[in-house]
DNA sequence: GTCTATAATACGATAGAC
DNA sequence: GTCTATCGTATTATAGAC
């Protein structure tokens, strides 16, 4: 018996285990928000204990705050590369619904990690995200293509908050929809697609001339 | 002292505790989920005391069923006067984005709710509701506005999905993206009028053919 | 029906061995 | 760096007076 404990150890890593902690946080927060969250649900899908966690984190906070950065790098070095200038206004805004449905297809969990920080702690970390330069880039494109009489007339922040509500918003109620099409899997690939292209078509027809 | 105490206890009275009650849990549970909220905030934001609570509701997840329960109902209400027939299948349309606004607007802690449950327990009390009536009579617009040429070819659950996205995510999104321009009040009655009739306008452009 | 006081438990955090 | 064992507090839930 205690053999097979000590089967079970990890070997040394700090790096691996914080990214075991960070990965299942990123899940529990985003269900659970920081108050929800247990620690002892934490370590068990990590695999530690909860010790590990207090030893590289500190505290349930510490961890949350940690959880909140990683999305947050990421973006930062997405936006830093992103440039959409030299796309016609048309292609950009459907490169920029294909990377948003994406990130939701790929990261299913960070969009409710996010409501979860909104709603529970009134976005106070959510302003560390550099979210400003994202927004601009998206709004300068469609003030691009007003201006060259591609896009209607339009307020262009309205207009990317309707963009992205039409890419996001079939997730967000994916948990509770499926139970009214059980049959339907709305995360599988070729749905998604489905999506995608509808998606696509829809918010062209709404911006266009 | 005991005084001032005498004066704060409250006259009996049921059937106000009760609402007091779920009006406070309605709030904390959409900010915090089941496992989140605390029975003592919720005591304390409905004014009374956590014995009154399991007096009525025997315990916390029995009153988080309650809390469920009270949209469903007004949803199986709505529903069963809405008729969506006797209008042009845009003006119906431009009713739903209406509606759907206004319930956002009026009960703002309510989409959150059903987030929160979609996350943290997959949605399996959100079942209950009669959200397949709702969705049928709107789909069942599309599909004539289709039929009748007033509509481009559209697959009509999609379309839904696209159009409750444009109305709602704004007001999912409002706690966080406030921080990126804090002096816009996005919640003002003046602001909501200005993303309703560019939802509308978007919506309409979207699908129109 | 409402309260105060308190029991029972869940949870976060720490100490110390390995 | 990782674990087991345990402490202390926060939180749910109950008993009993009014």
């Amino acid at each position: 018996m205690a053999r097979l404990r000590t089967v079970k150890r990890q070997i040394r890593n700090a790096e691996a285990t914080q990214k075991q902690i960070l990965d299942a946080a990123e899940i529990e927060f985003s269900r659970h928000g920081l108050k929800g969250a247990r620690i002892s649900d934490i370590a068990k899908r990590a695999e530690i204990t909860t010790a590990m966690i207090h030893y590289y984190f500190e505290n349930k906070e510490g961890l949350y705050k940690a959880v909140l950065q990683r999305p947050i790098n990421e973006v930062q070095t997405f936006v830093s590369q992103l440039d959409l200038d030299h796309l016609s206004p048309e292609d950009a805004i459907v490169f920029v619904i294909r990377m948003a449905i994406a990130n939701e297809f790929h990261n299913p969990y960070r969009q409710m990690l996010w409501f979860q920080e909104a709603s529970q702690n009134q976005g106070l970390y959510f302003k560390q995200g550099n979210w400003t330069g994202l927004f601009e880039r998206v709004t300068k494109v469609l003030e691009r293509g007003i201006k060259s009489g591609h896009f209607r007339s339009l307020d262009p922040m309205l207009t990317l908050t309707h963009i992205l509500g039409v890419c996001i918003f079939y997730f967000t109620v994916q948990e509770n929809w499926k139970h009214l099409m059980p049959e339907v899997d709305r995360l599988s690939a070729e749905n998604v697609e489905k999506h995608t292209e509808s998606a696509i078509a829809f918010i062209l027809a709404a911006i266009r001339k």
